[in-house]
DNA sequence: CTGCATCCTGGGCGATACTG
DNA sequence: CAGTATCGCCCAGGATGCAG
C-alpha cells in the first residue's frame, strides 16, 4: 500500500521539517511557556498559581492555567492539589522540565547582555514607520 | 488629564513588560524569522530567494519576502537588486544581523544535541491524547 | 525569477463572568 | 484562592492569481 521508498533526495534538505529546531519553535511557540517556565526556575522550581502570576505581569488567569496544562501534557511540570481551605495548588518543575531551563537561560542571559542590540533593532524600526 | 505618577511599586515587578527576554521574545516571534536568519548565515550570509525558499521547506513566497522585508526593517539584512533579466536579487546579513546568529546558533545547537529530550516531549504528548 | 495584491480561515489570546 | 466556560476579536499565515 506505501509507495516505493523516496530518493535520499528527498531527506537531505538541510532544513527537513522535522528537524531539531523546528521542533524545539513549536514546542515552545506559545506566548507564554518560555516566561512560565523560567519563572518556575527563579522562584526554586515550584510556585503556587497566584505567585506565578503576579511574577509575570500582563499574563492572564486563563493563559496561565492553559499554558501550565500544556506544560504538564508535556511531562515538564506536576500539578499537586493540597487539600485544604482555601484551595492550595502547587506547580513544580520536572526533571525533565528542568533539562529545559538550561537554553533558557542562555537565550534570556544572551537578551540581558546585549540589550544595545535590541535597541538598535528597535531604533531601526520606528524609523520611517511614522504612520 | 493625567494622574499622579504611579509608586515605583509598579515598576520593580521582576519581569517587566520591557524586560529583555520580552524583547527579544516580541522580536523573533515571527514563524520563519529564525529560520530565514539562521539560513543565512549557513548559506554564508548571503542568499537569492529562490535558493532561499528551496533551502526551508514550507516556506511560501509570501512569508518569505514578507519576513524578509520586517528583517529589513529591524535592520538585519539588505536587499539589492541586481539589474539584469531575469530579475536578481540578493539579501545579505548586516553586520547587526549577524550578532544576532550567536543566540540562534546556541538554541539550534541545543536542539540537535538534545533530541532525546525533545522525543521525551513529543512522547509524553501523544499519550493519552487519542482523540 | 521576484514580488505584490487579495481573499480567507484557524486558532491564539484576551475580557468577562460564574463555580467551589 | 484556583479553575472553568463563553464569547469574540484580531491577525499570522496559507493559497491563488497577476505584473515586471
Amino acid at each position: 500500500m506505501n509507495l516505493a521508498p523516496l530518493p535520499d533526495i528527498y531527506r537531505q534538505a538541510p532544513f527537513s521539517e522535522d528537524c531539531a529546531p523546528r521542533r524545539l519553535l513549536r514546542l515552545f511557540s506559545g506566548k507564554w511557556t518560555t516566561m512560565i517556565l523560567h519563572t518556575l526556575h527563579l522562584l526554586g522550581g515550584a510556585s503556587r498559581p497566584g505567585q506565578l502570576q503576579r511574577t509575570i505581569p500582563g499574563l492572564s488567569k486563563k493563559m496561565m492555567t492553559q499554558t501550565l496544562r500544556e506544560l504538564e501534557r508535556m511531562g515538564l511540570v506536576t500539578r499537586e492539589v493540597m487539600q485544604v481551605m482555601p484551595p492550595a495548588v502547587e506547580y513544580r518543575l520536572t526533571a525533565l522540565g528542568q533539562q529545559f531551563i538550561t537554553p533558557l537561560e542562555m537565550l534570556y542571559r544572551w537578551g540581558a547582555e546585549h540589550t544595545d542590540l535590541l535597541d538598535c533593532v528597535e531604533r531601526n524600526m520606528a524609523t520611517g514607520q511614522e504612520r
